[in-house]
DNA sequence: GCAATTTCGTTGCACTTGCAATGAATGCCG
DNA sequence: CGGCATTCATTGCAAGTGCAACGAAATTGC
């Protein structure tokens, strides 16, 4: 019975670029590499990070944990990453990418700087910095 | 290798906003009221548009036409949604909110709009209209 | 007017996902 | 030290999802 705009409510313009812009970048790896978005998104904390936990990708990239250790399983069944327990606390996992997961990143992270650039063609330099930096705000919680 | 930066990707970045403002709204109508995060899309779709096709949802939603269809059965199976072929194009779909769809919708609004409000908080108003407008922007320019 | 093509919504199927429960390991605190 | 609570990652299971295929209906081009 409102002023409520479908198209300004946020979680709806968030969800629906997201599903736009990661199904686009996807289209660029998916078939040609064979991996999913789930399983890109490991890979890509991997090459930020070096060795990570499945606790900290699923915090950071708000991916279930379940989520997670499954794109592990199946990344480390095609070879890409190794999983080992952590001698110093044996609950945890460590990932790293193994030689053929550090290739296939090598790969890809041209596809995505190019795909990031396309979208900030698109925007223009203004918008997307703007952009950017509300994204950031909005993640750490604070106007800050 | 490279100034790679996951944090300022935008398609994960939007992926990771888009989960978690999608998740924390959702937890307030979630387990009250039954429904899930894509019924309660095509519910606010037909709220703004009156009467609307399975296509139409799809393409603005960006959801697979599949998960639209088969969330308006559920909602129909619930009573919140009518379904009737158009019969100009009968191989259109009509979807429609019943009395009870209607009612529902009249009570997730207000939350909607508290949780927007809270949102802009977070952010502050000029960050908050500068976000609007960037994502505006690239939901025109990107494909359709 | 009719065959070929396109559009629309649904459905079969394999796969993914979310959630809760589990097992293993650690931390806590008396 | 020893029991209890907590933290991790995995897994069982039901439900949701994506994709391709399909049937029905409309549109196109001849």
């Amino acid at each position: 019975m409102t002023d409520f705009v479908l198209d300004e409510f946020l979680p709806y313009q968030l969800a629906v670029l997201a599903e736009r812009t990661s199904r686009e970048f996807s289209a660029l790896y998916r078939e040609r590499f064979g991996i999913s978005v789930a399983e890109w998104r490991v890979l890509a904390h991997l090459s930020q990070s070096g060795t990570v936990g499945v606790r900290e990708i699923h915090a950071r990239a708000a991916m279930d944990k379940s989520k997670v250790s499954r794109a592990a399983a199946r990344l480390q069944a095609q070879g890409l990453i190794a999983k080992k327990t952590d001698p110093r606390d044996r609950r945890l996992v460590a990932l790293s990418l193994t030689d053929r997961g550090r290739a296939l990143v090598d790969q890809i992270l041209p596809l995505a700087r190019a795909y990031e650039a396309e979208v900030e063609a698109r925007l223009g330099p203004a918008r997307a910095s703007a952009l950017r930096e509300a994204l950031q705000a909005l993640q750490k919680g604070g106007s800050q």
